[in-house]
DNA sequence: CTGCATGCAAAAACTTTGCACCGCC
DNA sequence: GGCGGTGCAAAGTTTTTGCATGCAG
């Protein structure tokens, strides 16, 4: 068990607070309020351990950089392709696709990773994105 | 449409006669034998190239590279927790996951990525992981 | 006190880009 | 010949790490 730190407590508690699957910058940029002198290396250092202990989830996206999910309950993501923002669906139930991913498979599938991709409620009815696309602070 | 390019094209070649979704880096490894001057920035350029006009498709697994794949017709991937390793899946007919991701949700759901983890055949069959996890070249 | 966590900075890992020259059209 | 592609190298972006110091147990 890892020794307690007030630095890593605060991150903890600013991702269970935010629903926008912040960046380690995000993160470093407004837990700087609080600690003025933490450093980014502590920043990646705790979300990296917070996401081995299975208290925070990692997302690549495979655009820029990774975000993180205080939300550790099962559910997925949804990323815009107008805004680039990350929003939670309330989907579930879709673990059924490991078995048809197994089938004609000589190896075992344990589990699945998905993105959902298209146009959030908000560039939905915009119709157009927004002038920042992909910028998400 | 782009000027042709001698390497661009064994690029595009090396990749279809491969099938185990190589790095950009293992791609200008091999490419170097036929072409001893060919930069890393060509690779690069070429592989983004590739994706965008859909010959060739791209793959961020999350952790390490990205990988490219010259086969660009519907499949889905899975990734080795033992060995790191990335094959293809003869699975189709995931699209109705598109369907239950878009109930209860104000937005557009266009399309899904998906990869499946857990244990390829060989680390299944051998139990033990090889030697060298996440190295594939 | 002892050692793990931090802050700081350097470095690593991966990818993109500016520029002069080369080769396709 | 003109312009797009290449090679080379530098720089950009994101993440990791070495080391001295500080705080938790």
């Amino acid at each position: 068990m890892p020794k307690y730190s007030r630095q890593r407590e605060a991150i903890r508690e600013f991702l269970a607070a935010r629903y926008d699957h912040p960046t380690a910058e995000t993160v470093y940029r407004n837990l700087r309020e609080e600690f003025p002198n933490i450093s980014l290396g502590t920043v990646y250092r705790n979300l990296t351990l917070l996401t081995e202990l299975g208290e925070i989830r990692k997302l690549s996206t495979g655009a820029g950089p990774d975000r993180f999910d205080g939300n550790t309950s099962p559910h997925y993501h949804f990323i815009c392709n107008g805004c680039g923002c990350v929003l939670d669906l309330g989907v579930g139930g879709l673990d059924h696709i490991n078995i048809l991913a197994g089938q004609n498979f000589e190896g075992v599938v344990e589990g699945h990773l998905t993105y959902f991709y298209g146009k959030c409620p908000s560039c939905t009815k915009n119709k157009k994105p927004i002038d920042k696309p992909f910028s998400v602070v």
